[in-house]
DNA sequence: TAGATTGTTAATCGATTAACAATC
DNA sequence: TAGATTGTTAATCGATTAACAATC
């Protein structure tokens, strides 16, 4: 094994490199200072990447900066809130009520970024009828109506591997456009329909990945 | 706005891949057929990716198929987990007893990645001493001794943004090699600490891009 | 053997970076 | 103005793909 990975590409995509623009600047903002406008360089120092490359993104958003100045802020963080729809809504039903689902359906941040979740559902006659955060649990049987009523387009999937496939059928079924599955597996859906695959060991192989090659370069 | 993100890239990490190449061929498994082997094309066709890629990846974790019959599903299974260390145990701790560190603190799929939840934390005195799954919640007091004693690597931020900056300083303070922040803001650390931004927003914004695309590309 | 599938080489494509002119 | 910073062009680099020989 040693060093099969030794080079992985971590590169991050550009949806991402976005949102690390946007928590940087926000926070920058936040932090009192008056100083409303950053560099391509102050950004890119701090992610670890080249500034040209950040000139480039926001470029690419449509953010045009200001030579000796740098980019207002304010214009950056609107650009990006643009382009990643965090403005618009966008509305959602959470399946499996389980510790993974119920955080997801109180989570009090998703209102910042568009989601708005409407509905949570599960099939345990232990949880159905009952309240979680302002969420009543809804049993399957209410979905097609749910979803058309509220005109649901995204449906966050936390039910147990083994049935997220019976359930991304039955939602696709209800009409749903988009899933997004944090069931560890994967997922077979029209192609009408997008999927998201939010895999927890993702990030953490990531995690330990940056662990390993941190250790062997220190060791070298 | 209409297309700026016309044709963004939303091709995976090799990380990434693996993973979804485990969930694939392990259900496959799983669905009990005794079809032990698995071809790059069939793979490649789920992910709807190249299949001559798929082959040069599985060569770059040491896989090697067989011409005529494809790759032993075993075989590819078990060098995916040698790769990513899911074998090798990683102990960690969560910090933040909300919905999201209770889900993590309590979530049964860790132990299969590898990675040990040996604690608990919050500095809310409702909180602190209570159980919460199978973990006491520890005040933060208690965080270098906890670290220490379990030789804990990795730290889980799932406290308020504003907060954890200053959460972060405290673990790495106490020892803490790898962070896995799941608060929407960035973070400052030495050199010496890894961190992995687990931004939840950057799932929603690809699935609500992809839902924008495929919207377009109907209507052309 | 014939044929399916891998492994590898070479070509392509696109993303990143370096260099520098344009701007205020 | 001088100087800092952007925006853009051209060069580089690496990842992906196509083509095909090797294998069983």
């Amino acid at each position: 094994m040693e060093n099969i990975l030794a080079n992985v590409d971590l590169r991050h995509s550009l949806l991402e490199r976005l949102i690390h623009y946007y928590y940087f600047i926000d926070e920058r903002k936040k932090s009192g200072n008056t100083e409303v406008t950053v560099t391509s360089t102050q950004i890119a120092d701090l992610i670890n990447m080249n500034d040209t490359l950040v000139r480039k993104d926001l470029a690419a958003i449509g953010v045009r900066g200001h030579p000796r100045v740098g980019f207002k802020a304010e214009e950056v963080l609107s650009a990006i809130r643009d382009v990643l729809g965090f403005d618009e809504k966008l509305r959602a039903i959470v399946i499996g009520a389980g510790g993974l689902g119920t955080a997801l359906a109180t989570y009090h941040g998703f209102p910042d970024y568009g989601l708005d979740i409407c509905g949570l559902f599960d099939n345990d006659p232990q949880k159905t009828g009952w309240m979680i955060g302002k969420h009543i649990v809804f049993s399957m049987n209410s979905l097609a109506h749910v979803v058309e009523q509220n005109e649901v387009r995204i449906a966050v999937l936390t039910v147990p591997a083994e049935y997220a496939q019976e359930v991304a059928d039955q939602v696709v079924e209800a009409g749903v456009e988009g899933i997004w599955n944090f069931a560890s597996t994967s997922l077979e859906v029209p192609e009408h329909v997008s999927v998201r695959h939010e895999h927890i060991s993702v990030g953490l192989a990531e995690l330990s990945y940056l662990l390993k090659r941190k250790k062997r370069d220190d060791t070298e």
